[in-house]
RNA sequence: CGGGGCGUAGCGAAGCUUGGUAUCGCGUUCGGUUUGGGACCGAGAGGUCGUGGGUUCAAAUCCCGCCGCCCCGACCA
């Protein structure tokens, strides 16, 4: 809680940010370098997304375990690209109860290799396919440049880990899961992705293709906000995950995987954030509607409170997540402004004049003060659901239409440098290999985010090498 | 790991150039008045000045070493 306004975020997007997820009281800093505390307010909006996905992935036939937080060293190095990836930052256990280790442990910076070990020895026969698993776990990679939420040292994701008795199903399942993904970005967090197919360049080590929800941020910097591999049989044939087919014959397995994590909160944030704080969507906001009472004389609080508990209670009962902020000794202006910042979407000011004439005084966090307008008491649970609702879809409207007006389609390398430098994700006819998207890095410093999987069809000339492209690919800033 | 900056009360800062025993704002505690868009008055509490050494009668201040953090790059969900 401050009294003083935010960092403008069109004028220093990364201080606003900085200072949004501290006084918002979404987290606190660590004393571990890189890793941050999830506070309360933080962690029911993982919370939120969390259920979401979980739901879903229930829904899609998926089942929860878990697997150990150390990989043995030698698991990694069974898949060559894989470890050849993660190297750089992983912590690595060498003591454990005051003598070496005989094999380090490592800290799973994800889980394939482990999950892979048990899957060979689960997996005999076709009939034990598909087998569809999901963990929620924390992982560790370390490093050298943190964020709170955008990257950590250690941060809370889930992992899907499925195998396949063939690539056509393994496929299916990828782009099933980023649909997933997709779904819960765009309905439950309001943030328009565009899902796409990772170039070689990005994808992850040891996949046969990776695909990722692209958002676009309120700097216009891209995220990539969840990813889903086909692994093919890379970790399969190095972990020796094989089944017996119809006819008798040992096939190696087709695996998937695919995560989501805390970053998303981060998006959140990114994605909705204005000068005067968080915006939250209602589906993921802790306290979807906040009630400040407002009165001067004992008489007043007592006539107010008693109608503040019937709003609640009314509210309550159409399954509205309420906060009644009881402080006492905080102005009313103080506390708007508060839970301006905290995101609330609605709030709901009762004064006595409310109370005298059965009316509540509602403000929608996402319009200024001409928003505030009076609802009768009479039937409210119902009038706040919709204005729920509505917030909900302005907000994923306000979005597309930021994110929209800031595509820009190129047709030449000097045309994207231009998008770039000024702020957006450049489209164009793409045809380049790995290193033209290195090159494309060190110009602009910005990264080839995707091939979209929505293409136009055709084809044209590539940007930057002129030859003929059947794809268009995205370019942009990105975090 | 390169380039920049910073460590002083819970948070944010001033003081350092020119050494003299620590100041301001916010928060916090107590009392009172307030409360429909960030209230006010009064009285308190709270600091090994990142750390180790050196110079000096005297160090937050000058000198040397170390540690940590932040920002901008390279690396990444």
């Amino acid at each position: 809680m401050s009294n003083q306004p935010l960092p403008s975020p069109t004028q220093d997007f990364s201080a606003w940010y900085n200072d949004i997820v501290y006084r918002a009281d979404l987290c606190d800093q660590s004393p571990v370098r890189g890793c941050i505390i999830i506070k309360p307010y933080g962690y029911e909006i993982w919370e939120g997304i969390k259920g979401a996905l979980d739901m879903r992935f229930k829904a899609t036939g998926h089942v929860n375990a878990y697997f150990p937080l150390f990989i043995p060293m030698s698991y990694l190095q069974r898949e060559a690209q894989h470890v050849e990836g993660f190297s750089p930052e992983l912590a690595i256990v060498t003591i454990g109860g005051g003598e070496t280790l005989a094999e380090p442990l490592v800290v799973r910076p994800t889980s394939e290799t482990i999950i892979g070990e048990s899957f060979a020895k689960w997996i005999q026969s076709y009939r034990d396919l598909p087998l569809l698993m999901n963990q929620w776990a924390n992982v560790v990679r370390w490093e050298m440049r943190t964020r709170p939420f955008l990257r950590t040292a250690e941060f809370l994701w889930q992992e899907g880990h499925t195998a396949h008795a063939t690539h056509d199903e393994a496929e299916e399942e990828t782009l099933q899961m980023l649909d997933v993904y997709a779904d819960v970005a765009v309905n439950v967090a309001a943030i328009p992705v565009i899902k796409g197919l990772k170039a070689e360049s990005e994808k992850f080590a040891g996949a046969l293709r990776t695909y990722s929800i692209e958002a676009m941020m309120g700097d216009k910097k891209a995220l990539q906000s969840g990813t889903s591999h086909n692994l093919g049989q890379n970790f399969a044939k190095a972990f020796n995950i094989q089944y017996l087919d119809r006819s008798n014959q040992l096939q190696h397995c087709w695996t998937t995987s695919w995560g989501l994590s805390t970053r998303m909160v981060g998006a959140v944030i990114m994605a909705h954030g204005d000068e005067k704080g968080l915006r939250l969507p209602p589906k993921l906001a802790p306290h979807q509607v906040v009630i400040v009472p407002i009165y001067k004389t004992d008489d007043e609080k007592s006539g107010v409170m008693a109608a503040v508990e019937s709003i609640k209670k009314q509210l309550v009962s159409g399954n509205i997540r309420v906060w009644v902020d009881r402080r006492e000794d905080l102005s009313p202006g103080f506390k708007y402004n508060d839970w301006e910042m905290r995101g609330v979407p609605v709030r709901l000011e009762v004064g006595p004049k409310d109370v005298a004439n059965n009316v509540v005084m509602a403000a929608r966090r996402d319009m200024g003060k001409e928003g505030k307008r009076s609802l009768p008491q009479e039937n409210l649970a119902a009038s706040v659901s919709a204005l729920l609702d509505e917030i909900q879809a302005n907000l994923l409207a306000q979005a597309t239409a930021f994110r929209d007006a800031n595509i820009f389609d190129v047709k030449t390398y000097d045309e994207l440098k231009q998008v770039v430098e000024a702020g957006g994700f450049a489209r164009g006819w793409y045809a380049g290999d790995s290193s033209d998207d290195k090159r494309i890095k060190n110009d602009t410093q910005a990264t080839h985010r995707c091939f979209p999987l929505e293409q136009p069809g055709g084809g044209g000339e590539c940007l930057l090498t002129g030859k003929q492209a059947e794809k268009l690919a995205l370019f942009a800033k990105a975090y």
